[in-house]
DNA sequence: AAATGCAACGCAAACGTTTTCGGAGTTTAT
DNA sequence: ATAAACTCCGAAAACGTTTGCGTTGCATTT
């Protein structure tokens, strides 16, 4: 039973192509009694269309990009599913593609989309990610872009983020009520946007507080783990360590965990820690982390739905427009009040 | 800038579309002269090809589906991650589903598949697959499938999984070794290989060690959390508790740490917990928690390249082959020996 | 001078659809 | 009875490629 298409249909029924293909799309031209007939033979034969001939006929692909800086990551992956889900509902299938937080790979698969492989995508930048000539070049070629958590203010389009500056400022404001005065940030690039916010929500908070820091608890990280934890370890066992850490990402507070344990530094009672995450496990570590966690899954399914709403249209230009959903701050041990 | 076409490039270098075609190709029909010109003209106007054209001739779609039963899962990610990288080396494209352990899911994605939207798939079978009928269908049709993990036995292709029979043994032991007479065992499915290997190791290991357990030890779970949660705490609330928890798959370990908390169980003195995990945070948790992990990531890989050297060949017919991958048993705190 | 060879290019078919248009046959209206 | 309208279907173009083959012009060989 190899693939069969319209025209084997065709011939053992003895009609035309065209009446075929009608007949499977219901037309009002074809006579209920052959449409039953091929219907039934279709059946029989396991008829499937190509779906590439449509497309070259249509330009449309029924299909989008979905192009994440990360796959091991609890906050992606959670965001592929949701986007996932409203893509199987309306029919549409998602290529997957790992930029793996290299501006260059950005930049080729980008370019591959280029020509109707997909009527859209969905994506979050690289942390390398400092223009956006490829991705303008995408959207001028008829291709919209919606973006989620990383987001490309420079360019028009809708975008899905949370609440960064307020989660990090009230994360923040939430280390000083429990006592905090000397709060690290792990930041993981200049250049992200949502690096950049959470960034500002720590400052603020700790302005309003009046706590004056010196720049350098402002702690660049990068992708690299290992180089990240003894980045982590050196900040803990300098001369004058600080009381608490907030990590902009997960990865960073996981590496906050071991660089303590290594370092003899308790958590919370030396330290506390914070972070952004969307890590099932939080309540069960040792001690269990305070977390401020983004809905990570609503986040993808809302952006494949505003995708899908313009893809739907004719000419499919996205409006500018930010969509802002809620993080929740979820307090544990890592925060603990403690007596010393 | 809109999509431009071989017959756009043609008409501007006013030569024929053939020549075009043949001139990006390097055929060694075309002089070296025109060949430049039309290279130039093809950057400049940033002339990428139509890949649905192209499928449509060649009956090749570049392209892969990826199967799996459930996104949100260290598993599956690290097996997509894995299968991922090697696709992008070798430029093809991954379409990915999630059948959310749904029998009729997987038959209706799988059915969507027949007519060449991909060369091949790469696939975990859900946890309620019990029939094969959809699988050989699309084998039939041309599209070579490989397993990995959750595999069909009665499929000939290839199938890569790990050693769980062993490994399942050898947890066992472990747990045995650490002074553990009475190991509940909790299971998935009834109907998935890997379960029943691993099934049958731990009863392998019971029997090794002359350890008489009722039928009741093994409980079966199912997909829904909260059910797992409630059923395993009643088994830690029953009139004689098991002192160990062998738990088939990572989330109902996870149950376990969270029904054992409820129950005023505590881990490892009154119950010992491991399970098979590609947890991450594994080594943080309350107590940390000893694994069986499964090389995930390798295990994607190897799919990929076992599926893409068979898409190389003419007719992809995949030799029978079972490849099976070795897990590692890491001892952590969850079955510490303890003096009581 | 005629025949042959070769280099460089164009024609056209094919992949599997969808859709416009026209045509044949039948029914309805005048 | 003739014209008009309607029903049902087929022919063919188009989507953007690739490729076998034919064609042209020129140089080389006899």
């Amino acid at each position: 039973m190899s693939k069969v298409s319209l025209r084997d249909l065709a011939k053992t029924l003895d009609v035309s192509i065209s009446t075929v293909s009608k007949a499977l799309r219901n037309s009002y031209e074809i006579s209920a009694e052959t449409r039953e007939r091929v219907m039934e033979a279709a059946r029989q034969l396991g008829y499937h269309p190509n779906p590439y001939a449509g497309s070259l006929r249509h330009h449309k692909s029924k299909t989008i990009a979905l192009l994440v800086p990360e796959l091991t990551n609890n906050f992606f992956i959670q965001a592929i599913s949701g986007a996932e889900s409203v893509a199987q509902e309306r029919d549409y299938h998602i290529l997957i593609y790992n930029t793996h937080e290299q501006y260059q790979k950005e930049e080729s698969i980008i370019g591959h989309l280029g020509n109707g492989r997909v009527d859209g995508v969905i994506m979050s930048l690289t942390s390398e990610t400092g223009r956006y000539d490829h991705l303008n070049d995408l959207i001028q070629s008829g291709i919209p872009i919606v973006f989620f958590d990383r987001i490309a203010h420079e360019i028009e389009t809708a975008k899905i983020t949370t609440d960064d500056f307020t989660s990090a400022f009230n994360g923040t404001e939430h280390l000083i009520r429990h006592g905090c005065r000397d709060i690290a940030f792990l930041s993981l690039s200049d250049s992200l946007s949502i690096d950049n916010k959470r960034k500002q929500g720590y400052l603020e908070a700790l302005n309003k507080h009046d706590l004056n820091l010196p720049a350098s608890r402002i702690v660049r990280c990068e992708g690299d783990d290992a180089g990240n934890h003894t980045r982590i370890r050196e900040l803990l066992q300098a001369e004058k360590r600080p009381d608490a850490i907030f990590a902009s990402v997960e990865k960073l507070a996981l590496s906050t965990y071991n660089a303590a344990r290594d370092a003899g530094v308790r958590i919370p009672e030396d330290l506390k820690v914070i972070c952004f995450s969307n890590l099932r496990t939080a309540p069960l570590l040792n001690p269990s982390l305070t977390t401020i966690t983004q809905p990570a899954y609503q986040m993808g399914a809302q952006a494949a739905t505003v995708l899908f709403k313009y893809l739907e249209k004719k000419r499919p230009v996205i409006q500018n427009e930010n969509i802002i959903l809620k993080s929740e701050l979820i307090p544990r041990d890592s925060t603990r009040k403690t007596s010393n």
